[in-house]
DNA sequence: CCGTCAACTGTACCTGTGGTACAGTAAATC
DNA sequence: GATTTACTGTACCACAGGTACAGTTGACGG
């Protein structure tokens, strides 16, 4: 009735995409073998390939659990800046200010972006993983424009903006700020652009 | 005295480097086979290694490359938006949007930023490589740092923004955009993005 | 208590890619 | 004519990513 599959370890399958994702976002997907995978985890090859037919097969998941969840977080996030706040403008402003706070507080830097790495690594073309991707992007562009469309409605925009590319200027910014950090070495970077794109917001529906 | 290097073909190092480089852009650099690049370039692996050394040295050779392009692309193309304009502020406004242009007039959408794909890629933790980036980004964030600064003596500017943040804006947006834009296959989602910085820019020192 | 199944281990083997070593060669240059 | 540059050709090696498949062990259901 319970899903008490714990035979040998527990959830050896999660253990291998936690070993994994620290690994690939520390030094890319191609770069990570799965020999030292497995050493880490302290299993066989057999049983990484009883896990997952392939590689790929190991991108997909890691990604697929990513995107779970940033979804995840991005809900709460945006969901507790709510409770705090009636008003749909300054809900998304604390919002925005949270998420500048928890993209600075991770330990060492933030971890960076699985959908960017993917994206740049050949996963690219194969098409399961690229429209994981596809979906996912296209989630957080509706969360962003629904938001945006909502304070439109209560504020007027100052600023004449196209809020659909409002709204994927963040993940773009996020993307974008994550390389950026991790080419200068600067934590600081990405919360900084993040609260940037707060200062916008704020200026195209509040002005000056 | 004149360097004619040119034996049985012309130039085969920077042929190998064209090759190589669309190859990068589309599928990344794990996914490019040394193998595949000689049989394009018609040469023999010997012919390879005898221009690099490795395979990291060919992506050394190619973010060179392409970084000084881009320098050259950026200053060229601010130049000609400073010849049409005296206020620095209108040059710039002038300059990012054929900037825009630019990026929407590629052939197959653009090429791909060669920076935010070496660094996503092993190539990372290579500190030479790593070094190259990191100079190439710090000087994009001096052109932009400067220009603002002598916008923001003559205009002052209405949000209270931080000018080096705003530099950096730039380029997180283009690396970002560029990743959105291959995700969602929307050749328009970056000279968008490129326009709403502009949008960002125009609001921050004329306001609303 | 016995059989089945999930979750592995162990051994062997194959392929492709990156890379090394080095000898030979054609054409330009001195 | 000698040297140098820009290669070709052959041979070989290591390692990562698999494939194939037989065997093992612990939990669970009957």
């Amino acid at each position: 009735m319970t899903e008490t599959q714990a035979r040998r370890s527990p959830d050896t399958r999660e253990r291998i995409l936690d070993v994994a994702e620290a690994a690939v976002l520390e030094k890319g997907f191609a770069a990570t073998s799965i020999e030292e995978v497995i050493v880490a985890v302290g299993i066989t090859k057999s049983g990484f390939f009883y896990h997952f037919p392939d590689k790929g097969a190991l991108a997909k998941a890691l990604l697929q659990r990513y995107i779970d969840r940033e979804d995840v977080l991005f809900a709460d996030l945006f969901a507790r800046a709510d409770e705090l706040n009636e008003d749909p403008l300054h809900g998304f402003l604390v919002g925005l200010k949270m998420m500048s706070e928890v993209l600075s507080d991770l330990p060492n830097g933030h971890p960076g972006c699985l959908v960017a790495s993917v994206c740049y690594q050949e996963q690219l073309f194969n098409a399961e993983v690229r429209e994981l991707n596809r979906m996912a992007v296209l989630r957080w562009r509706m969360l962003f424009l629904e938001r945006l469309q909502r304070i439109s409605e209560r504020y007027p925009a100052r600023i004449d903006v196209d809020l659909e590319a409002m709204a994927d200027m963040f993940a773009a910014l996020a993307d974008g700020g994550i390389i950026l950090s991790k080419v200068l070495r600067d934590k600081a970077l990405l919360p900084r652009q993040v609260m940037l794109y707060r200062d916008f917001v704020r200026a195209v529906f509040l002005g000056a």
